[in-house]
DNA sequence: ACGTAAGCGAGACGGTACGTCGCGTCTTACC
DNA sequence: GGTAAGACGCGACGTACCGTCTCGCTTACGT
C-alpha cells in the first residue's frame, strides 16, 4: 500500500509545525509536546514516526536537499558548459519557495547539524561542477580546489542567509546572480571599485 | 577589588569544561551537571555565575570576539591602505590558538547563536573596512555593498571552518592568505584556470 | 446459531492464555498484548469479546463457579442429611482438575476480585446448607451463623490454597476431607492432641 | 542523623494517601500521580522514597505486620499455656485501630501480595504456638499440623474480613473471641446445634 | 454450494501513566 | 562572601499499553 494517507498527513503536519515553531522560538526551546500540539497530533504518534526532534529536523532537511538536488541537476549540467550562474539562480528561487525552512537551516538551528548537511550538499555539487568544467575545458586550477570550494560555498551560504532573512526580496534573484557572476569573473577588488590589480 | 581570585578560577574552569565537552558531545547533549562535574565545581556554584549554559556559551564567545577585536584593530588599519590580507592572516592565527573554541562556534553549536555573534562581528569589521577604503581611495562600489559584505564574510567563515577542522594546519596561514588575496584580486573564474572573462 | 466455531476457539485461546500468563507473571504485570500474543489472536479481536483483562478474568472465574455449582449441587443435597464432607471432596476434585485457575483465583490475583467471587459463592452454598440442616434436623445454632459461615469458608479457602499450590497432591483428597470432618466434629482443641475441653 | 523529620513526614503522607485511595478506588486503578497529589508531594519525590506503588504497599504492610508482631508476642506467650484466645483478641483490636489498612490487605488488593504477607505472618505465629503447646503439654497432634495451620489461619482471615468490613463492630471483640474459642473446643458440628458426634 | 455477513489480522491513532533525568531554587555548613 | 552538598517542585523525556478506529482478507452459515 506504499504509504497510508493518514501517515502522509501526520508527517506533513509535524514537519510544518516544526518549521513554524523553530522560526518562532528556536529549536532548543521547543519540546516534542509543543510540536505535536501545534500539529494537532498525539505525542505518542510523533514517536512512532521520528526518534526525536533532531530526527524530524534531519529528515525535513534531507527532503529539502533531495528536492534542491532535483532542481539543481539540469542547471548544473547547463552551467558546466559556460559560466551562467544558473545553479545559484535556481537555489535562490528554491529558497524563496521554502523560505522558512531555509531560514532555520541557515541560522544553524539544531546545533548546526542541518546547516552542515546543507553546506556538505553544496560542496558536493560544487566539487562536481569544478571537475566537470576542468575536464571539459581542460584547464587546471590556479589555487587549491579545496580552499576554492570552501570559499565558494561560504559565499553562497552568506548571501543566501541575507537573502532569506528579508521579509520581501531585497532585490530580484537575477540581479543577485549577476552580481555574484561579476564577482566570480572579476574579483572583489574590482567589485569594491578599484580598477587594476596591485 | 577587580575580581576574586577564586571567582576567576571557577569561571575559567567552567569555560574550559564547556568548550571541551561541546567538542566531545555537542552543546544540546550537555547538562549543566556534566559541565560542573568536568570543571570540578558544585552545580549551585554554576548558577551563581551564569544563568544557564546558553549564558555561559554566550560569554565565552563574547570574550573571544573581544580578544579578536583587539588583535584585528591594528591589522585593519594597516589593511585599509592597500590590499594586504593582514586581517584574515591575524584571524587565522587567532583561530589556531583558540582552535577548539573556534570549532564549536563555527559548527553552529548552540543553535547557531554564537556563530551569529561571530559573523556579525566580522560583518561589522568588513563594513568598516569597506567604508574606510572607499573614502580614502575615493572609489565607488560596483556591486551592492550589502551583498558584497555577506559574500565576503561567508567566504571567510567557510575557509575558517575548513582550516580549524583539520588536526594539523593543512597549509601555512600565509599561503591561505595569498590564495584569498588572489581570489579577491582576480576572481573565481581565473582561479579555476580560465584566462579571460566571458 | 449457538455460537460461531471461530468465536468459541478464540475465546478458549484467550482464556487459556490468561490463566497461563497470570500464573507465570501475575495479573497486573500482564498486558492485553501479552495475552493476545500467547493466544495467537489479534489485539482488536480481544476487544470485540471482552471489555478489558478484568472482564476476561471475571468471565473465566464466573464460568468456573458455574461449573463448580453444577458439581456441588447433588453433593450438597446428599450432605444436608448427615455430615459427610461430600461437597468439600467434590471441590477438592474440581480444584485438581482446574488447578491453575484455582491457584490464580485463590492467590487473590486481580486485586482479589475473583477471590471475592469465589468466597461469596462458597458462602452462599454454606448458608444454604446451614439453613437446610437447621430446618431438617430442627436444631438451633449455638454461635452466630454469620461468624460460623465466615469461619467455615475461610477454613475451606485456606486449605484449598495449600492443596493447589503443591505440584503433586500432598495427600489424597479423601484424607483431607476426613481431617476436616474430624475438625468439624471435635474441634481444633482435640485436633492438636488435647483430650477434654477446659 | 537516623532519619530526617521531613522524610518521615513525606513517607507518612504517602502511606496514608495510599491507604485512603486504595480503599476508594482499588489498587490497580491508582496511579502514582494520584497518590502524590493526595499526599501533596511531588511525583519525583515519591520515586526517591519508593520504587513504585507495589513497593509502597509492601512497606506499609510490612510495617503493619511488625506492629502486629510486637502486640502479639506477649499474648502468644500467655496463650501457649492454656487456650485463652488472647492472640486473636489482640489481632481484632489491632484490626479495629488500623481498620482501613486491614480492609485493603484482606481484600487482596495488589494481586494478593500483601494478603499473602499477612497470612504467612499468621501461619508463622500459628506454627510457633502449636510447637510451644505441643512441647509444654506433651501432646501429639491428631491431624496433620500443616492442614491444621492452614485451616486455622483461613478461619482467622475469614472472620477478620467480615469483622473489618462493617462500619461499626457487628459485635464486641470479646464475644467473637468467645465464639471462636467455643468453635475450637467443641467443633462446628456442635456449633450448628447438634449434640453428639456421628 | 456458494454468496454473504461475520470474524479476524494488521496497524495508525489519541490518550494516560510510567520511571528517569535535568532544570533552577533553596538551605545548611564550611572555610 | 564564595563554595560544597544535596533536597525539592517542576517539566520534559522516550516507552509501554490502553481502547478505538478503519481497512481488506478469510471463513463458516444459512438458504
Amino acid at each position: 500500500m506504499a504509504e497510508d494517507r493518514r501517515i502522509r498527513k501526520t508527517r506533513k503536519a509535524l514537519r510544518d509545525a516544526l518549521v513554524d515553531l523553530v522560526l518562532e522560538r528556536g529549536f532548543t526551546a521547543l519540546s516534542v509536546e509543543d510540536v505535536t500540539q501545534r500539529a494537532d497530533v498525539a505525542r505518542a504518534t510523533f514517536y512512532s514516526h521520528f526518534r526525536d526532534k533532531e530526527d524530524l529536523f534531519a529528515r525535513v532537511t534531507a527532503d529539502l536537499l533531495a528536492e534542491l538536488d532535483v532542481r539543481l541537476r539540469p542547471a548544473v549540467r547547463e552551467n558546466a558548459v559556460g559560466f551562467t550562474g544558473r545553479p545559484i539562480l535556481e537555489m535562490l528561487r528554491h529558497a524563496r519557495e521554502e523560505r522558512d525552512l531555509y531560514r532555520i537551516v541557515l541560522r544553524g538551528e539544531g546545533d548546526g547539524k542541518p546547516l552542515r548537511m546543507f553546506t556538505d550538499a553544496c560542496a558536493r555539487v560544487a566539487a562536481e561542477e569544478f571537475r566537470g568544467r576542468s575536464e571539459r575545458n581542460s584547464v587546471v586550477p590556479r589555487i587549491d580546489p579545496e580552499v576554492l570550494a570552501r570559499a565558494w560555498v561560504g559565499e553562497q551560504v552568506g548571501v543566501l542567509q541575507w537573502w532569506v532573512e528579508h521579509e520581501t526580496p531585497p532585490m530580484p534573484a537575477e540581479e543577485v546572480v549577476r552580481m555574484l557572476l561579476d564577482l566570480a569573473l572579476r574579483g572583489r577588488y574590482w567589485a569594491t571599485g578599484f580598477d587594476a590589480p596591485v
